[in-house]
RNA sequence: GGGCGCGUAGUCUAGUGGUUAUGACGUCACCCUGACACGGUGAAGGCCGCCAGUUCGAAUCUGGCCGCGCCCA
């Protein structure tokens, strides 16, 4: 089963990636036990040096096993397991030193999880998982939500489907009914949650109906009773007529749609001939107007303003007011007050005493009702009763005319009915008097938005806020805690219900009917969830929390709330960073919504592509502050990102002798040692401290990115290459061990590194190779200071990879095959060019494949045919083909004009007097560096364009 | 209407005053190179949205314009 991937006589040679045999992924250490066991369970631990690599068929070098491509179902699952049965993720009650501590936003029990979720969970899982490495005691609690309003309407339409209406059924079996839907629903959200990896605590499972959520709930609501900063008033409200009950402004969903805007004339009251005429899209409305109001300043209306007018339809007269607050841009100017349906006009009407509160004109579903509607008009809904009241307006002469008219229209989220604006009884609570605190935090930083610009948007909501509207005319959801008096009617608000009224002593008292909104819980969470207002243990050591990664589509509603309820509750900040995430886009640059159908289901894409792959897909192309594109494009990417890792483990694995020892420590290389070991460690040292920078300043793409320019093209594409003559043992067993203790350290370390972003595929190779420790999770962060920064190695690097990239060039454009050894010659550029060239020349030889390099002197040239390149470090000649000379002649000519535009670009510059007399000394020496150097290469290149001869450049 | 942000090869993107403008995908050419064809090597492809200004010097700073997106009204 384990045979070696590369004698497989069947192995496809090119085109579909090959169906392998299942078995193959399993690594290496899963061998000793075939089933489940892997090393982690409880018992089975390994510990200390771990070599896991069975032993090879005699000779001091095991030919790799692992698959040439990482299959990633078996692995994953295999040390998911692994981790859960280890408990690597269990959050100790008293952990000691520094702890990291964050709580999932608890996905609404009723949804199915997206790809925007899992955005936020795989930052989350990177956070958590790179301070948990750097040995902090971190705490990731997960929760689900019972969302009140939208588990009622799935039930409803479950219940609905079996012919029964819910609102005719008894609360008790209602309740009953959430209880089995909630059920079904959390076992799917846990299986989502487990696909990807995370690294929850899944033993602090919690739900936002927790008999201690409960209980934090209505003493939250009692305290703030008591302080005077819950009230039950009457304002215009978002009022959902299809589930009758008030929604959040978050639930209503706005879109521009088509209407007509008519212009309806109210006569004047005292029969006089004309009136005011009113624009509006709401006729049916005109039953509940009190008067029409026009802008203070509108000359148009002056005359008309305190004068008044008879409502159409009906035989009442109304005034006509002046307010500052008509817009009058609208229609005429002239506006119909009509305060229980507007919020507007419900401002209006109360800065005017003249202006009456009408009775209700719409009942609960919106229809019209009561007696200021005519008769003929009663019981129509609102959609009849406009069709029927501009009929009837037209008919009575009184509709002016009609326009085509778009405007934004809000619809319930969960039952797509137009929102009614409603003047109604409900419960709220004084934001204003919570908000000081928070902003303040946000101001002096006490409290961090990622990215900061949000700051601009979160201080502009704080500084306008509204009362938050708490109670929601629906069955499922916390009650709300208040008991009012049969006698008296004195509310009191208590977490049980009160023996007598404290007021009048009556015993006779009513619950209030209505539920709290489900934002009135989840404002606790961060510290509800650990079992406030108990002074848990888990409270004390995990509250604060350390970051709260989001959406920025709930920055108000749920962000905000929280730092005001930490603030007011517990008396300090409920987390010290706030982290939002993009908005995902797909390939076409749309937004990715259930809506658009173009939102795939994140287990679905797991199931295809591998968590790993679909995680790193997620970190490594989204812009910091940006919506990011995701897509196959974008998968295949990651995938073939992780088959590069793989394969560089696979090939490292064939060099590494058995019983070699984990890498404790980074290699010392002599000063003698050879460049490429001096100049990976000094890219690896870059890589992991801006690695460590960016984490830390929130930038996960930049980490990403680091991460994998430095695995793909400075490890694998470079050092592998560039080492292999020694790690085989050519150069000498000395070099061979260097190179093999330089190679395992920066695999080693890098594995590290990239474990927080793709955790199964690291832990899997990480246990293939050397290692210290029971797993990768628990590994310790890659500390940056154990490896120095280069900065000469880098130099002398630089020109070993252009000379290489210029003799690969000359090659191909001469036609001369790449695996053709050719002979090669160099003029380098200057002694120190030549220092590194001659000390470097074997590298140069094996990645140029050319089979000698000579140094030529003075104005020597190669013997025979020869086309030549002229570089920055030096000039390089290979044989040429002689069908091969136009191309050479083509390549420097190109080369010439692009160097002589440069040249003229920094001559003109040299000649200003301006940039010679005010820019750096430093700056200007540059410049006239590059102009020389730039001069001496045109003029080398100059050279080979006149040449006569063999070349026959000048002729072509 | 107000606010915020974004315009860089065909596409996505890096780049906060001096770079021969970064990388990926896609395209083209050559190559089954004892880790990897989910690969390697090389190439082509850019008035850095437009116009002014500041500056010795602008993709980068400022203003205006145009286009796009999001949030709020």
């Amino acid at each position: 089963m384990d045979r070696d991937p590369r004698g497989d006589p069947g192995r496809p040679r090119r085109g579909r990636p090959a169906r392998r045999v299942r078995v193959l992924a399993r690594g290496p250490g899963a061998r000793d036990v075939p089933e489940h066991g892997r090393p982690g369970a409880a018992g089975a631990r390994p510990r200390g040096v771990v070599r896991h690599r069975p032993t090879g068929e005699g000779g001091a070098l095991t030919r790799p096993e692992l698959p040439s491509r990482f299959d990633p179902a078996v692995v994953e699952a295999t040390w998911q397991k692994v981790w859960e049965e280890g408990r690597y993720f269990h959050a100790p009650d008293r952990p000691q030193g520094p702890t990291f501590s964050l709580i999932l936003p608890p996905p609404n029990v009723t949804g199915v999880l997206t790809l925007g979720h899992m955005l936020g969970d795989t930052v989350m899982d990177l956070l958590v998982r790179w301070h948990r490495m750097r040995g902090e005691a971190t705490l990731w609690l997960p929760s689900i939500d019972h969302a009140g309003l939208s588990t009622q309407v799935q039930v409803r339409r479950r219940l609905a489907q079996q012919g029964i209406r819910l609102e005719s059924l008894p609360r008790e079996e209602i309740l009953a009914h959430v209880q089995r839907w909630k059920e079904e629903h959390e076992a799917r959200i846990r299986l989502q949650l487990r696909a990807p990896g995370l690294s929850l605590d899944w033993s602090r499972w919690r739900y936002t109906f927790d008999p201690e959520a409960v209980l934090a709930t209505k003493k939250v609501f009692v305290r703030l009773f008591e302080e005077g900063l819950i009230y039950r008033g009457e304002r215009i409200v978002n009022w959902d007529p299809t589930l009758r009950t008030a929604v959040s402004d978050l639930e209503v969903v706005h879109r521009e749609e088509d209407a007509e805007l008519l212009y309806v004339r109210y006569r004047w009251a005292d029969g006089s001939p004309g009136g005011v005429v009113v624009a509006t899209v709401r006729p049916e409305t005109i039953f509940g107007d009190v008067g029409v109001a026009v802008h203070s300043d509108d000359e148009r209306h002056r005359a008309s303003v305190g004068r008044s007018v008879r409502v159409p339809l009906t035989d009442r007269v109304v005034p006509v007011v002046a307010d500052a607050g008509v817009d009058q841009e609208f229609g005429n100017g002239a506006l119909k007050v009509t305060p229980r349906h507007d919020a507007l006009d419900y401002e209006i009407s109360r800065r005017h005493p003249e202006l009456e509160m009408p009775p209700p004109i719409l009942d609960t579903e919106a229809r019209l009702t009561g007696e200021w509607v005519p008769e003929r008009f009663r019981g129509m809904s609102r959609e009849k009763g406009r069709v029927a009241t501009t009929q009837a307006l037209e008919e009575a002469g009184l509709l002016e005319r009609k326009e085509r008219f778009r405007h934004s229209v809000g619809r319930s989220e969960r039952s797509d009915a137009v929102i009614e604006p409603l003047l109604s009884t409900q419960w709220f609570v004084r934001t204003t008097a919570l908000a000081p605190p928070v902003i303040a935090a946000v101001r002096s930083g006490e409290i961090r938005i990622h990215p900061s610009r949000w700051d601009l948007t979160f201080f502009r909501w704080m500084e306008g806020l509204e009362d938050w509207c708490i109670s929601r005319q629906v069955t499922w959801g916390h009650p709300i805690p208040v008991y009012y008096c049969e006698r008296c009617h004195a509310p009191t608000a208590a977490t049980e219900p009160p023996e007598r009224c404290p007021k009048c002593g009556e015993h006779r008292l009513t619950a209030d009917p209505d539920v709290l909104d489900t934002w009135f819980t989840s404002w606790l969470w961060p510290f509800a969830s650990l079992g406030w207002p108990e002074p848990t243990a888990a409270l004390s050591s995990y509250y604060p929390t350390s970051v709260l990664v989001t959406g920025r589509d709930i920055m108000f509603f749920w962000v905000a709330r929280m730092m005001m309820a930490g603030y007011h509750f517990t008396g300090s900040r409920p987390f010290s960073d706030v982290y939002f995430t993009g908005m995902l886009r797909d390939e076409r640059g749309q937004k990715m919504s259930k809506h658009l159908g173009n939102s795939p289901d994140p287990a679905e894409v797991i199931r295809e592509r591998g968590a790993d792959a679909v995680r790193f897909a997620l970190l490594f192309p989204n812009p910091v502050d940006q919506d990011g594109p995701f897509g196959a494009g974008t998968l295949d990417g990651a995938r073939n990102f992780l088959t590069k890792l793989w394969n560089v483990v696979r090939f490292a694995l064939g060099q590494i002798p058995e019983g070699m020892e984990a890498p404790r420590h980074a290699p010392a290389l002599p000063a003698s040692a050879p460049l490429e070991h001096r100049w990976i460690l000094s890219r690896w040292t870059r890589t992991s401290r801006e690695v460590d920078e960016a984490l830390t300043a929130f930038e996960f793409t930049r980490a990403a990115t680091v991460l994998y320019q430095f695995v793909w093209h400075d490890l694998a594409d470079r050092y592998v290459e560039l080492s292999k003559e020694a790690l085989q043992g050519r150069r000498g067993e000395g070099e061979a061990r260097t190179a093999r203790e330089v190679l395992l350290f920066v695999l080693e370390r890098s594995l590290r590194s990239l474990h927080p972003m793709v955790p199964h595929v690291t832990e899997e190779l990480w246990h293939s190779i050397p290692h210290e420790g029971e797993v990768l999770a628990v590994a310790p962060w890659p500390p940056t200071a154990e490896t120095r920064e280069d900065p000469e190695a880098e130099a002398a690097m630089g020109v070993v990879l252009e000379a290489i990239r210029a003799l690969r060039n000359l090659k191909a454009e001469q036609k001369l095959p790449g695996s053709e050894l050719v002979a090669a010659w160099v003029r380098p550029a200057g002694a120190p060019a030549r220092l590194v060239l001659e000390a470097q020349r074997a590298s140069i030889l094996r990645l140029a494949r050319v089979a000698e390099l000579s140094f030529l002197t003075g104005e020597e040239r190669p013997p025979g045919r020869a086309a030549a390149t002229v570089t920055e470090v030096g000039e390089f000649f290979v044989p040429q083909p002689p069908e091969a000379e136009a191309a050479e002649a083509d390549a420097l000519r190109r080369e010439r004009e692009k160097l002589s535009l440069l040249l003229e670009k920094t001559r003109a510059r040299l000649a200003d007097t301006g940039f010679v007399s005010r820019a750096p000394p430093e700056v200007v020496r540059e410049t006239e560096g590059k102009a020389r150097e730039l001069a001496e290469r045109i003029a080398r290149l100059d050279e080979h364009l006149k040449r006569p001869g063999p070349t026959g450049a000048a002729s072509a």
